[in-house]
RNA sequence: GGGCAGGUGGUAGAGCGGUCAAUUACUCCAGACUGUAAAUCUGGCGCCUUUAUGGCUACAUAGGUUCGAAUCCUAUCCUGCCCA
Protein backbone atom coordinates (compact mmCIF):
# COMPACT_ATOMS: atom_id res chain seq x y z
CA UNK A 1 0.00 0.00 0.00
CA UNK A 2 2.76 2.63 1.25
CA UNK A 3 4.57 1.92 -1.86
CA UNK A 4 1.70 2.29 -4.43
CA UNK A 5 0.75 5.72 -3.07
CA UNK A 6 4.15 6.70 -4.46
CA UNK A 7 3.91 5.09 -7.66
CA UNK A 8 0.46 4.40 -8.92
CA UNK A 9 -1.30 6.89 -11.18
CA UNK A 10 1.29 9.28 -10.05
CA UNK A 11 3.56 11.39 -12.15
CA UNK A 12 6.11 13.10 -10.38
CA UNK A 13 6.42 13.62 -6.36
CA UNK A 14 8.28 16.67 -4.93
CA UNK A 15 9.55 16.23 -2.74
CA UNK A 16 9.81 12.50 -2.75
CA UNK A 17 12.96 12.18 -0.27
CA UNK A 18 11.01 14.29 2.22
CA UNK A 19 7.27 12.86 1.64
CA UNK A 20 8.72 8.59 2.01
CA UNK A 21 10.62 10.78 5.49
CA UNK A 22 7.00 11.97 6.63
CA UNK A 23 5.36 8.65 5.90
CA UNK A 24 7.48 6.48 7.70
CA UNK A 25 7.51 9.13 10.60
CA UNK A 26 4.14 7.93 11.71
CA UNK A 27 3.09 11.47 11.97
CA UNK A 28 -0.43 11.77 10.92
CA UNK A 29 -0.43 14.64 7.30
CA UNK A 30 -2.90 16.63 6.34
CA UNK A 31 -3.12 16.08 2.80
CA UNK A 32 -4.89 18.55 0.61
CA UNK A 33 -7.14 18.99 -2.33
CA UNK A 34 -8.56 21.86 -3.91
CA UNK A 35 -11.72 21.90 -5.49
CA UNK A 36 -12.98 24.08 -8.29
CA UNK A 37 -16.90 24.00 -7.78
CA UNK A 38 -17.27 23.93 -12.36
CA UNK A 39 -18.65 21.49 -13.46
CA UNK A 40 -21.02 19.53 -11.84
CA UNK A 41 -20.50 15.87 -13.14
CA UNK A 42 -17.32 13.75 -12.30
CA UNK A 43 -15.39 11.43 -14.56
CA UNK A 44 -13.12 8.94 -13.80
CA UNK A 45 -10.33 11.13 -14.44
CA UNK A 46 -10.58 13.47 -11.78
CA UNK A 47 -11.58 10.26 -9.77
CA UNK A 48 -7.44 9.20 -9.90
CA UNK A 49 -6.51 12.03 -7.58
CA UNK A 50 -9.88 10.97 -5.37
CA UNK A 51 -8.11 7.47 -5.44
CA UNK A 52 -4.54 8.88 -4.27
CA UNK A 53 -6.26 10.80 -1.75
CA UNK A 54 -8.00 7.83 -0.31
CA UNK A 55 -5.12 5.66 -0.20
CA UNK A 56 -3.71 8.23 2.24
CA UNK A 57 -6.65 8.07 4.08
CA UNK A 58 -6.33 4.50 4.33
CA UNK A 59 -3.23 5.03 5.67
CA UNK A 60 -4.58 7.05 8.95
CA UNK A 61 -4.43 10.53 7.29
CA UNK A 62 -6.56 13.11 6.91
CA UNK A 63 -7.91 14.58 3.53
CA UNK A 64 -8.66 18.38 3.99
CA UNK A 65 -10.81 19.23 0.89
CA UNK A 66 -10.65 22.99 0.02
CA UNK A 67 -13.27 24.08 -1.63
CA UNK A 68 -12.42 27.28 -4.03
CA UNK A 69 -15.54 30.01 -3.66
CA UNK A 70 -12.48 32.28 -4.37
CA UNK A 71 -10.85 31.30 -6.66
CA UNK A 72 -14.20 30.57 -8.68
CA UNK A 73 -14.33 34.36 -9.47
CA UNK A 74 -10.87 33.88 -10.85
CA UNK A 75 -11.15 30.40 -12.98
CA UNK A 76 -8.02 28.15 -12.65
CA UNK A 77 -6.06 29.87 -15.99
CA UNK A 78 -3.88 26.48 -16.29
CA UNK A 79 -4.11 24.99 -19.63
CA UNK A 80 -6.47 27.54 -20.73
CA UNK A 81 -6.09 29.52 -23.56
CA UNK A 82 -8.95 32.40 -22.23
CA UNK A 83 -9.67 33.95 -19.22
CA UNK A 84 -13.27 31.99 -17.71
CA UNK A 85 -15.93 33.55 -16.57
CA UNK A 86 -16.62 33.65 -13.07
CA UNK A 87 -19.30 31.92 -11.23
CA UNK A 88 -22.15 32.86 -8.96
CA UNK A 89 -22.04 32.32 -5.21
CA UNK A 90 -25.57 29.97 -5.64
CA UNK A 91 -23.56 28.26 -8.40
CA UNK A 92 -20.86 27.43 -6.33
CA UNK A 93 -22.84 26.00 -3.35
CA UNK A 94 -24.89 23.76 -6.29
CA UNK A 95 -21.74 22.98 -8.25
CA UNK A 96 -20.08 21.83 -4.92
CA UNK A 97 -23.51 19.69 -3.59
CA UNK A 98 -23.05 17.29 -6.48
CA UNK A 99 -19.84 17.61 -6.31
CA UNK A 100 -19.61 16.39 -2.47
CA UNK A 101 -22.47 13.25 -2.94
CA UNK A 102 -20.26 11.96 -5.86
CA UNK A 103 -16.85 12.67 -4.26
CA UNK A 104 -17.96 10.26 -1.19
CA UNK A 105 -18.39 7.47 -3.30
CA UNK A 106 -14.37 7.67 -2.89
CA UNK A 107 -13.43 9.20 0.21
CA UNK A 108 -13.60 8.28 3.31
CA UNK A 109 -15.71 11.03 5.04
CA UNK A 110 -14.99 9.78 8.56
CA UNK A 111 -10.81 11.30 7.91
CA UNK A 112 -12.34 14.43 5.92
CA UNK A 113 -11.72 17.92 7.06
CA UNK A 114 -13.66 20.65 4.78
CA UNK A 115 -12.98 24.40 4.13
CA UNK A 116 -14.19 26.89 2.06
CA UNK A 117 -12.12 29.29 1.12
CA UNK A 118 -13.83 31.94 2.09
CA UNK A 119 -13.34 31.44 5.91
CA UNK A 120 -10.06 32.74 5.35
CA UNK A 121 -10.02 35.27 2.41
CA UNK A 122 -13.54 36.82 3.77
CA UNK A 123 -11.55 38.78 6.15
CA UNK A 124 -8.59 39.67 4.08
CA UNK A 125 -7.70 43.64 3.41
CA UNK A 126 -6.21 44.83 0.72
CA UNK A 127 -3.30 45.12 2.76
CA UNK A 128 -3.14 41.87 3.53
CA UNK A 129 -3.31 40.95 -0.33
CA UNK A 130 -0.30 43.40 -0.91
CA UNK A 131 1.33 41.56 1.88
CA UNK A 132 1.08 38.14 0.37
CA UNK A 133 1.51 39.57 -3.24
CA UNK A 134 5.26 40.67 -1.98
CA UNK A 135 6.18 37.22 -0.95
CA UNK A 136 6.24 35.98 -4.38
CA UNK A 137 7.94 37.80 -7.14
CA UNK A 138 6.40 38.57 -10.17
CA UNK A 139 9.64 36.66 -12.01
CA UNK A 140 8.28 33.74 -10.54
CA UNK A 141 4.37 34.14 -11.50
CA UNK A 142 5.46 34.87 -14.67
CA UNK A 143 7.62 32.38 -15.00
CA UNK A 144 3.93 29.60 -15.03
CA UNK A 145 4.46 28.09 -18.87
CA UNK A 146 0.53 29.05 -19.00
CA UNK A 147 0.90 32.75 -18.65
CA UNK A 148 4.24 32.91 -20.97
CA UNK A 149 1.47 31.09 -23.58
CA UNK A 150 -0.71 33.30 -23.67
CA UNK A 151 1.77 36.64 -24.03
CA UNK A 152 3.33 34.98 -26.51
CA UNK A 153 0.29 33.50 -28.60
CA UNK A 154 -1.42 37.35 -27.89
CA UNK A 155 -3.86 35.44 -26.20
CA UNK A 156 -6.20 37.88 -23.32
CA UNK A 157 -5.12 37.21 -19.70
CA UNK A 158 -6.71 39.86 -17.09
CA UNK A 159 -4.61 40.83 -14.32
CA UNK A 160 -6.46 39.21 -11.91
CA UNK A 161 -5.92 35.83 -12.69
CA UNK A 162 -2.08 36.16 -12.17
CA UNK A 163 -3.29 35.95 -8.60
CA UNK A 164 -4.90 32.48 -9.07
CA UNK A 165 -1.50 30.71 -8.09
CA UNK A 166 -1.51 33.29 -4.77
CA UNK A 167 -4.72 32.70 -3.68
CA UNK A 168 -4.47 28.87 -3.79
CA UNK A 169 -0.72 28.65 -2.17
CA UNK A 170 -2.77 30.54 0.49
CA UNK A 171 -4.76 27.53 1.46
CA UNK A 172 -1.52 25.78 1.97
CA UNK A 173 -0.69 28.10 4.68
CA UNK A 174 -4.06 28.48 5.86
CA UNK A 175 -4.65 24.65 6.71
CA UNK A 176 -0.78 24.00 7.18
CA UNK A 177 -1.04 21.21 4.42
CA UNK A 178 1.91 18.61 4.81
CA UNK A 179 0.90 17.51 1.26
CA UNK A 180 -0.70 18.63 -1.79
CA UNK A 181 -2.54 16.98 -4.33
CA UNK A 182 -3.43 17.77 -8.19
CA UNK A 183 -3.42 17.13 -11.26
CA UNK A 184 0.02 17.40 -13.41
CA UNK A 185 -1.66 20.41 -15.08
CA UNK A 186 -1.40 22.12 -11.49
CA UNK A 187 2.30 21.99 -10.87
CA UNK A 188 2.76 25.91 -10.56
CA UNK A 189 0.25 26.09 -8.25
CA UNK A 190 1.37 23.68 -6.37
CA UNK A 191 4.93 24.72 -6.63
CA UNK A 192 4.13 28.26 -5.51
CA UNK A 193 2.12 26.86 -2.32
CA UNK A 194 5.43 25.59 -1.16
CA UNK A 195 7.50 29.42 -2.16
CA UNK A 196 4.66 30.89 -0.41
CA UNK A 197 4.61 28.44 3.01
CA UNK A 198 8.37 28.77 2.67
CA UNK A 199 7.77 32.88 3.17
CA UNK A 200 5.68 32.33 6.04
CA UNK A 201 8.37 30.17 7.95
CA UNK A 202 6.55 26.67 7.36
CA UNK A 203 7.43 23.28 6.34
CA UNK A 204 6.54 23.27 2.55
CA UNK A 205 4.12 21.16 1.56
CA UNK A 206 5.13 18.23 -0.46
CA UNK A 207 3.53 17.88 -3.89
CA UNK A 208 2.21 14.58 -5.15
CA UNK A 209 0.61 15.12 -9.10
CA UNK A 210 -1.29 12.58 -10.43
CA UNK A 211 -0.83 11.77 -14.23
CA UNK A 212 -3.55 12.10 -16.91
CA UNK A 213 -6.18 9.17 -17.73
CA UNK A 214 -6.54 9.50 -21.25
CA UNK A 215 -10.35 9.86 -22.38
CA UNK A 216 -12.16 6.94 -24.24
CA UNK A 217 -11.05 8.08 -27.37
CA UNK A 218 -7.21 8.37 -26.75
CA UNK A 219 -7.70 12.20 -25.67
CA UNK A 220 -6.89 13.97 -22.49
CA UNK A 221 -10.38 13.16 -20.45
CA UNK A 222 -12.46 16.31 -20.55
CA UNK A 223 -16.21 17.39 -20.16
CA UNK A 224 -15.73 19.68 -23.10
CA UNK A 225 -14.44 16.77 -25.15
CA UNK A 226 -16.83 14.44 -24.23
CA UNK A 227 -14.94 11.46 -24.04
CA UNK A 228 -15.84 10.94 -20.35
CA UNK A 229 -16.94 8.21 -18.33
CA UNK A 230 -18.36 10.19 -15.44
CA UNK A 231 -18.77 8.53 -11.91
CA UNK A 232 -22.62 8.61 -12.24
CA UNK A 233 -23.09 7.21 -15.44
CA UNK A 234 -25.83 4.26 -15.80
CA UNK A 235 -23.85 0.54 -15.01
CA UNK A 236 -24.99 -0.45 -18.47
CA UNK A 237 -23.91 2.76 -20.11
CA UNK A 238 -20.88 2.70 -18.22
CA UNK A 239 -19.85 -0.79 -18.63
CA UNK A 240 -20.57 0.36 -22.95
CA UNK A 241 -18.49 3.51 -22.66
CA UNK A 242 -15.11 1.15 -20.92
CA UNK A 243 -16.06 -1.45 -23.62
CA UNK A 244 -15.17 1.66 -26.61
CA UNK A 245 -11.92 2.51 -25.17
CA UNK A 246 -8.84 1.77 -27.36
CA UNK A 247 -7.14 -1.18 -27.02
CA UNK A 248 -3.89 0.77 -25.75
CA UNK A 249 -5.46 2.32 -22.70
CA UNK A 250 -6.39 -1.65 -21.26
CA UNK A 251 -3.97 -1.33 -18.68
CA UNK A 252 -3.52 2.42 -18.44
CA UNK A 253 -7.17 2.35 -16.81
CA UNK A 254 -6.54 -0.71 -14.90
CA UNK A 255 -4.29 1.06 -12.63
CA UNK A 256 -5.81 4.70 -12.38
CA UNK A 257 -9.20 3.60 -12.65
CA UNK A 258 -9.58 0.65 -10.52
CA UNK A 259 -8.44 -0.17 -7.32
CA UNK A 260 -6.84 -3.86 -8.47
CA UNK A 261 -3.71 -4.48 -6.93
CA UNK A 262 -0.89 -3.67 -9.79
CA UNK A 263 0.35 -7.20 -8.96
CA UNK A 264 -2.45 -8.60 -10.75
CA UNK A 265 -2.64 -6.09 -13.36
CA UNK A 266 0.69 -7.70 -13.94
CA UNK A 267 -1.28 -10.90 -14.52
CA UNK A 268 -3.34 -9.45 -16.89
CA UNK A 269 -0.58 -7.97 -18.86
CA UNK A 270 1.23 -11.15 -19.54
CA UNK A 271 -2.31 -12.42 -20.52
CA UNK A 272 -2.50 -9.94 -23.06
CA UNK A 273 1.11 -10.44 -24.41
CA UNK A 274 0.35 -14.27 -24.72
CA UNK A 275 -2.62 -13.69 -26.89
CA UNK A 276 -5.53 -13.09 -24.67
CA UNK A 277 -8.62 -11.71 -26.71
CA UNK A 278 -8.31 -7.53 -25.69
CA UNK A 279 -11.99 -7.89 -25.63
CA UNK A 280 -12.27 -10.46 -22.80
CA UNK A 281 -9.83 -8.14 -20.45
CA UNK A 282 -11.65 -5.21 -21.18
CA UNK A 283 -14.29 -7.03 -20.05
CA UNK A 284 -12.82 -7.57 -16.20
CA UNK A 285 -11.87 -3.62 -16.86
CA UNK A 286 -15.59 -2.70 -17.34
CA UNK A 287 -16.59 -4.62 -14.44
CA UNK A 288 -14.09 -3.44 -11.80
CA UNK A 289 -15.07 -0.22 -12.83
CA UNK A 290 -18.74 -0.37 -12.51
CA UNK A 291 -18.24 -2.09 -9.53
CA UNK A 292 -16.78 0.31 -8.26
CA UNK A 293 -19.02 2.81 -8.16
CA UNK A 294 -22.46 0.81 -8.50
CA UNK A 295 -21.29 -2.24 -6.67
CA UNK A 296 -21.04 -6.11 -8.12
CA UNK A 297 -24.48 -6.96 -8.73
CA UNK A 298 -24.88 -4.49 -10.94
CA UNK A 299 -21.58 -4.82 -12.20
CA UNK A 300 -22.55 -8.48 -13.38
CA UNK A 301 -25.92 -7.41 -14.68
CA UNK A 302 -24.45 -4.41 -16.77
CA UNK A 303 -21.92 -7.10 -18.09
CA UNK A 304 -24.75 -10.02 -18.94
CA UNK A 305 -26.64 -7.09 -20.60
CA UNK A 306 -23.90 -5.89 -22.67
CA UNK A 307 -22.95 -9.23 -24.23
CA UNK A 308 -26.82 -9.69 -25.12
CA UNK A 309 -26.74 -6.58 -26.72
CA UNK A 310 -23.67 -6.31 -28.26
CA UNK A 311 -22.49 -9.91 -28.56
CA UNK A 312 -25.55 -11.22 -29.67
CA UNK A 313 -27.03 -8.28 -31.14
CA UNK A 314 -30.24 -8.70 -29.04
CA UNK A 315 -32.12 -5.75 -28.37
CA UNK A 316 -31.37 -4.57 -24.29
CA UNK A 317 -33.68 -6.15 -22.12
CA UNK A 318 -34.87 -2.90 -20.44
CA UNK A 319 -36.20 -0.01 -23.13
CA UNK A 320 -36.93 3.46 -22.14
CA UNK A 321 -40.69 3.75 -22.56
CA UNK A 322 -41.73 6.96 -23.98
CA UNK A 323 -45.07 8.23 -24.43
CA UNK A 324 -45.36 9.93 -28.23
CA UNK A 325 -47.64 12.06 -29.61
CA UNK A 326 -46.73 12.71 -32.72
CA UNK A 327 -47.24 10.44 -35.60
CA UNK A 328 -44.97 10.24 -38.10
CA UNK A 329 -41.36 9.14 -37.54
CA UNK A 330 -39.81 11.80 -37.91
CA UNK A 331 -42.05 13.65 -35.46
CA UNK A 332 -41.47 10.79 -32.62
CA UNK A 333 -37.75 11.26 -33.38
CA UNK A 334 -37.81 15.00 -33.05
CA UNK A 335 -40.11 14.46 -29.83
CA UNK A 336 -38.37 11.67 -28.21
CA UNK A 337 -35.04 14.35 -28.97
CA UNK A 338 -33.56 10.90 -30.33
CA UNK A 339 -32.78 13.44 -33.26
CA UNK A 340 -32.05 17.16 -32.41
CA UNK A 341 -34.36 18.79 -35.56
CA UNK A 342 -36.51 17.58 -38.35
CA UNK A 343 -33.85 17.83 -40.68
CA UNK A 344 -31.65 15.70 -38.36
CA UNK A 345 -34.64 13.13 -38.80
CA UNK A 346 -34.90 13.01 -42.02
CA UNK A 347 -30.78 12.51 -42.30
CA UNK A 348 -31.14 9.89 -39.97
CA UNK A 349 -33.45 7.81 -42.14
CA UNK A 350 -32.18 8.76 -45.17
CA UNK A 351 -28.81 6.50 -43.77
CA UNK A 352 -31.07 4.23 -42.84
CA UNK A 353 -30.04 4.78 -39.33
CA UNK A 354 -33.60 4.40 -38.23
CA UNK A 355 -35.22 1.18 -37.47
CA UNK A 356 -38.91 0.62 -36.18
CA UNK A 357 -39.45 -2.60 -35.50
CA UNK A 358 -36.27 -3.94 -36.93
CA UNK A 359 -37.27 -2.89 -40.12
CA UNK A 360 -35.08 -0.07 -41.69
CA UNK A 361 -37.42 2.64 -42.09
CA UNK A 362 -38.22 4.80 -44.78
CA UNK A 363 -40.00 9.00 -44.28
CA UNK A 364 -43.54 7.13 -44.69
CA UNK A 365 -42.77 4.33 -42.22
CA UNK A 366 -45.90 3.79 -40.18
CA UNK A 367 -45.34 3.59 -36.15
CA UNK A 368 -48.01 1.66 -34.40
CA UNK A 369 -48.28 1.80 -30.96
CA UNK A 370 -45.85 0.12 -28.75
CA UNK A 371 -43.24 -0.26 -31.09
CA UNK A 372 -39.75 -0.26 -30.67
CA UNK A 373 -37.57 2.58 -32.15
CA UNK A 374 -33.78 1.99 -32.88
CA UNK A 375 -31.18 4.78 -33.93
CA UNK A 376 -27.84 3.84 -34.59
CA UNK A 377 -26.17 1.06 -32.81
CA UNK A 378 -27.37 2.33 -29.00
CA UNK A 379 -30.35 4.29 -29.09
CA UNK A 380 -33.45 2.57 -28.40
CA UNK A 381 -36.61 3.44 -27.18
CA UNK A 382 -40.44 1.83 -26.92
CA UNK A 383 -43.35 3.84 -27.53
CA UNK A 384 -46.56 4.38 -25.60
C1' G B 1 -4.81 59.01 -24.28
C1' G B 2 -2.79 58.02 -29.59
C1' G B 3 -1.64 54.54 -33.71
C1' C B 4 -2.27 49.63 -35.88
C1' A B 5 -4.52 44.72 -36.43
C1' G B 6 -8.63 41.78 -35.32
C1' G B 7 -13.81 39.73 -33.58
C1' U B 8 -16.95 34.10 -38.85
C1' G B 9 -20.69 27.95 -37.38
C1' G B 10 -18.83 22.90 -31.37
C1' U B 11 -13.25 24.19 -32.18
C1' A B 12 -9.30 25.84 -35.40
C1' G B 13 -9.39 28.71 -39.52
C1' A B 14 -10.72 30.47 -45.08
C1' G B 15 -13.82 34.01 -47.48
C1' C B 16 -13.24 40.38 -48.12
C1' G B 17 -19.85 43.39 -52.61
C1' G B 18 -23.59 38.87 -55.96
C1' U B 19 -22.10 32.08 -57.95
C1' C B 20 -22.10 32.19 -49.30
C1' A B 21 -25.88 28.56 -45.03
C1' A B 22 -20.39 30.21 -45.94
C1' U B 23 -13.66 26.43 -48.54
C1' U B 24 -10.94 23.17 -45.37
C1' A B 25 -9.42 20.35 -40.97
C1' C B 26 -10.88 18.39 -36.34
C1' U B 27 -14.97 17.06 -33.30
C1' C B 28 -19.74 15.05 -33.94
C1' C B 29 -23.82 11.80 -36.33
C1' A B 30 -25.27 7.60 -39.58
C1' G B 31 -23.69 3.44 -42.76
C1' A B 32 -19.91 -0.53 -44.19
C1' C B 33 -16.08 -3.55 -41.83
C1' U B 34 -15.43 -5.29 -36.59
C1' G B 35 -14.51 -7.20 -30.73
C1' U B 36 -20.36 -1.46 -29.73
C1' A B 37 -12.45 -1.15 -29.87
C1' A B 38 -8.84 1.23 -33.00
C1' A B 39 -7.66 2.05 -38.05
C1' U B 40 -9.97 2.46 -42.84
C1' C B 41 -13.90 3.59 -46.38
C1' U B 42 -18.86 6.07 -47.60
C1' G B 43 -22.50 9.74 -46.60
C1' G B 44 -24.02 13.79 -43.52
C1' C B 45 -23.42 17.91 -40.13
C1' G B 46 -28.32 25.98 -39.15
C1' C B 47 -33.85 25.76 -38.93
C1' C B 48 -38.65 25.12 -41.57
C1' U B 49 -41.71 23.47 -45.43
C1' U B 50 -45.83 22.05 -50.36
C1' U B 51 -37.97 19.01 -51.06
C1' A B 52 -38.18 23.79 -54.65
C1' U B 53 -33.22 27.44 -59.60
C1' G B 54 -38.18 27.43 -51.96
C1' G B 55 -38.56 30.24 -47.23
C1' C B 56 -36.38 31.91 -42.63
C1' U B 57 -32.39 32.96 -39.29
C1' A B 58 -27.05 33.49 -38.96
C1' C B 59 -20.47 35.65 -39.97
C1' A B 60 -19.43 40.69 -32.12
C1' U B 61 -23.82 44.60 -31.35
C1' A B 62 -26.75 48.69 -33.42
C1' G B 63 -27.55 51.58 -37.49
C1' G B 64 -26.36 53.02 -42.73
C1' U B 65 -24.84 52.70 -48.17
C1' U B 66 -26.47 49.40 -52.20
C1' C B 67 -31.00 46.25 -56.68
C1' G B 68 -27.80 43.07 -53.45
C1' A B 69 -23.28 42.96 -47.54
C1' A B 70 -19.90 38.05 -43.63
C1' U B 71 -17.62 41.32 -47.21
C1' C B 72 -18.16 48.82 -47.83
C1' C B 73 -19.36 53.08 -44.09
C1' U B 74 -20.55 54.95 -38.92
C1' A B 75 -21.11 54.18 -33.77
C1' U B 76 -20.68 50.85 -29.68
C1' C B 77 -18.60 46.64 -27.09
C1' C B 78 -14.53 43.17 -26.80
C1' U B 79 -9.25 41.32 -27.83
C1' G B 80 -4.10 41.72 -29.18
C1' C B 81 0.29 44.66 -30.66
C1' C B 82 3.08 49.36 -30.67
C1' C B 83 3.70 54.37 -28.49
C1' A B 84 2.68 57.52 -23.95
Amino acid sequence: MEDEILTRSVAEIIDRKHLEQQLHSGKKLRIKLGIDPTGARLHIGHAVVLWILRRFQDLGHTAVLIIGDTTASIGDPSGKNETRPPLTKSDIAKNFATYEQQALKILDKNRLELHWQSEWFAKFTLQDVIYEASQLSAGWIMSHETFRQRLKMGQSLAFHELLYPLIQAYDSVATKADVELGGLDQKFNLLTGRELMHAHGLEPQDIVLADYLIGTDGQKMGKTLGNFIALEDEPNDMFGKVMSINDDLILKYFEFATQMPISEIKELEKELEAGANPRDIKKRLAQEIVTLYHGAKLATSAANEWAKVFSKKEKPSEIRNVKVHESSIIGILVETNLASSKNEAKRLIDQKGVRVNDEIANEGTKVPPSSIIQVGKRKFIKTE
